[in-house]
DNA sequence: AAACAGGCCTAAA
DNA sequence: TTTAGGCCTGTT
């Protein structure tokens, strides 16, 4: 049972389970958070979210109860029994997923702008976290909208309709390389409604993966991300990498994605942050010794 | 300094 | 239908 209630300007949850707010900005899912002592700042929904975590509560900062209700619970999935779904992937106890649900309890997916996702998603094939960081962070700065925010200055993701409107010289200039023209593509389709974002919502995934796969550029795995993270396609189970050896390693006889059900997506990010992050710090650990 | 990074495209069997 | 190279760029 989660409680709320305003401190001063900020907002307190109390009672919240399976959520941990560097799990969830540092699995994976999201390219525009960053911690600050201890408090994980991003813009998102076209605003800012400062969130932290003390003494088992859950603190957001600069908030009120409404814009909590009105944004941040849905954005954050607070309105989501996770514990249910946790439990479900967690009895595999016997198995890695089990292992791995432990190990990453407290990510949530976090439901995402769906243009920002297929975008993010489309600029980090081939590449890795911190340039990718950059790249995202240089496209916003350039041509995002400016919001305040304590004398802070910040950027909103640019719209599709923005980004169709640049040269490719103007995406090439941001160092994306070859991805440029594969941005560009994207936000041209969006556009012209040639892909409608709007029709996701009612297409089953594996449709929905088809119809983002027409864009130049897009493929399965850049799709599986962007349903999963931008349209609530909480049963998308994208295969990177880090999955494909999770998979190869632990289930040689393959694993049948479909028996995951419809929150195949978690156990995806469960997998995959715990092949990914589990092995970071392990090496992190060797070079203490 | 060569390989690699959270894929995808194209060409060729 | 599956498989091999190449791709921008920045880091190690």
């Amino acid at each position: 049972m989660i409680s709320i209630t305003a401190r001063g300007e900020d907002l307190v949850l109390s009672g919240v389970s399976c959520f941990s707010p560097r799990q969830t900005f540092d699995c994976g899912q999201c390219f525009r958070f960053e911690e600050k002592d201890g408090v994980f700042e991003g813009v998102a929904k076209g605003k800012l979210l400062r969130i932290g975590e003390a003494d088992g509560e859950l603190i957001i900062y600069g908030c009120t109860e409404e814009e909590f209700r009105d944004t941040w619970e849905s954005f954050l999935s607070l309105d989501t029994d996770y514990d249910a779904i946790f439990a479900e992937y967690a009895a595999e106890s016997a198995s890695v997923l089990g292992r791995a649900a432990e190990y990453g309890r407290g990510i949530r997916i976090l439901r995402q702008d769906g243009w920002e996702a297929l975008c993010s998603f489309i600029i980090s094939q081939n590449n890795n976290i911190p340039r990718i960081k950059k790249i995202i962070n240089a496209l916003c700065e350039s041509y995002g909208k400016p919001i305040e925010s304590n004398g802070t200055v910040y950027h909103t993701f640019p719209s599709a309709e923005r980004i169709a409107a640049l040269s490719l010289d103007q995406l090439y200039a941001l160092r994306m390389g070859f991805r440029a023209k594969y941005v560009h593509d994207a936000a041209r389709k969006v556009v012209d409604k040639e892909i409608d974002l709007d029709l996701i919502a009612d297409m089953s995934t594996e449709d929905a993966c088809r119809y983002l796969c027409r864009i130049h550029g897009v493929g399965p795995k850049v799709a599986s991300c962007a349903l999963l993270f931008g349209f609530e396609k909480t049963d998308a189970f994208p295969i990177d990498v880090w999955v494909k050896r999770v998979l190869a390693k632990y289930y040689p006889d393959g694993l049948d994605i479909a028996c995951l059900g419809k929150h195949a997506g978690l156990a995806q990010q469960y997998l995959f942050y715990y092949e990914r992050y589990l092995g970071d710090n392990e090496k992190k650990q060797e070079k203490r010794n």
